[in-house]
DNA sequence: GACCAGGGCCGTC
DNA sequence: GACGGCCATGGT
């Protein structure tokens, strides 16, 4: 087993790992105490969170768990996990100059306060796209067991420490899954979605390559080649595994905290309100600002 | 039993 | 391009 830990003080901005996995925008990092993620509570401050990477077909899978405890972030795994944590954690990100760049009316301001250190993931794309189509009208902590439900059926296993875990299913495997089969783990009518998509990527039909690396705005077009991706889920992908931190995904929580904070930013359509909560939200970093709102506003009851 | 949850698809206008 | 009906499912 191989093992290390990061001080915390060393990042900029510090790091809160229990908001970071457990906001609701990465569904691939599970809690030792197999709560699901539909609160965040005191009591996971210290819990150990474990993956499992390498879930393509050019690698091995590697389970990794860590924990946030005495201003380390400490962890154990299959493998080096030390660049591995610092990129999909993004913990090169500079919180405080990311915040000198949002603006800090009372909602922001309150958020980032509740949640200093909560940082933006940089999932795996596949794994990212598969969890925010069944994310459709959908409660977090389901999303979450669907996640998980899909790993246990259809992932790879690896042993680690006398326990046995699975990683997410490659694009083939969910390829080749059927309708019902994906049904029966509860997605409903998000099934086919799934299993379309995951043909897409599997075939080289349609992949992440198509997307990365064109401007926004054709970005979040070129996602909804994807089943199941329209504007929303497309944002959430873009911010949460393609690096768009200006992506705002405007969900039923945004909607509301527009309606009550930035009744002016209420457009009518998709894009236009996207584009002037964005601009309300600073711009380059509206992501940033739009997932701390969103963990703000579903957790402060 | 209605209502809601990190919506999208499809037919119609 | 905008709009409505429809789509599963479990929790409150």
């Amino acid at each position: 087993m191989d093992s290390g830990s990061i001080p915390v003080g060393d990042l900029s901005g510090g790091l809160d790992l229990q908001a970071t996995l457990e906001s609701g925008q990465t569904f691939l990092w599970r809690r030792e105490d197999g709560r699901a993620y539909e609160t965040a509570d005191a009591t996971g401050g210290s819990a150990w969170y474990y993956t499992v990477v390498g879930w393509n077909d050019d690698a091995d899978p590697e389970v990794v768990r860590a924990r946030q405890r005495d201003g380390m972030v400490e962890w154990e795994a299959t493998t080096d996990a030390d660049s591995l944590l610092a990129d999909r954690l993004r913990l090169d990100d500079d919180l405080p100059a990311i915040f000198d760049r949002i603006p800090d009316d009372p909602l922001l301001a309150d958020a980032r306060d509740a949640y200093r250190g909560l940082r933006i993931v940089d999932d795996p794309f596949f794994p990212c796209l598969v969890s925010f189509i069944c994310s459709a009208q959908m409660r977090v902590g389901r999303i979450h067991g669907m996640q998980t439900a899909l790993a246990r059926e259809f992932g790879e296993t690896v042993r680690f420490d006398g326990e046995t875990y699975h990683g997410f299913p490659t694009p083939d495997r969910l390829a080749r899954a059927t309708e019902d089969e994906l049904r029966e783990l509860g997605l409903g009518y998000r099934a086919p979605y799934v299993r379309r998509s995951a043909e897409l990527v599997a075939s080289g039909e349609a992949t992440s390559e198509d997307v990365r690396g064109l401007d926004y705005a054709d970005a979040r077009e070129a996602m909804q080649t994807f089943v199941g991706v329209g504007d929303k889920v497309a944002d959430c992908v873009l911010l949460f595994s393609l690096g768009y931190l200006e992506a705002v995904p405007l969900d039923t929580w945004i909607q509301t905290a527009i309606a009550d904070y930035y009744p002016d930013c209420e457009k009518g359509s998709y894009a236009e309100t996207s584009d002037a909560i964005r601009a309300a939200f600073g711009g380059e970093f509206a992501g940033y600002a739009q997932t701390y709102v969103f963990h703000y506003l579903r957790n402060r009851g």
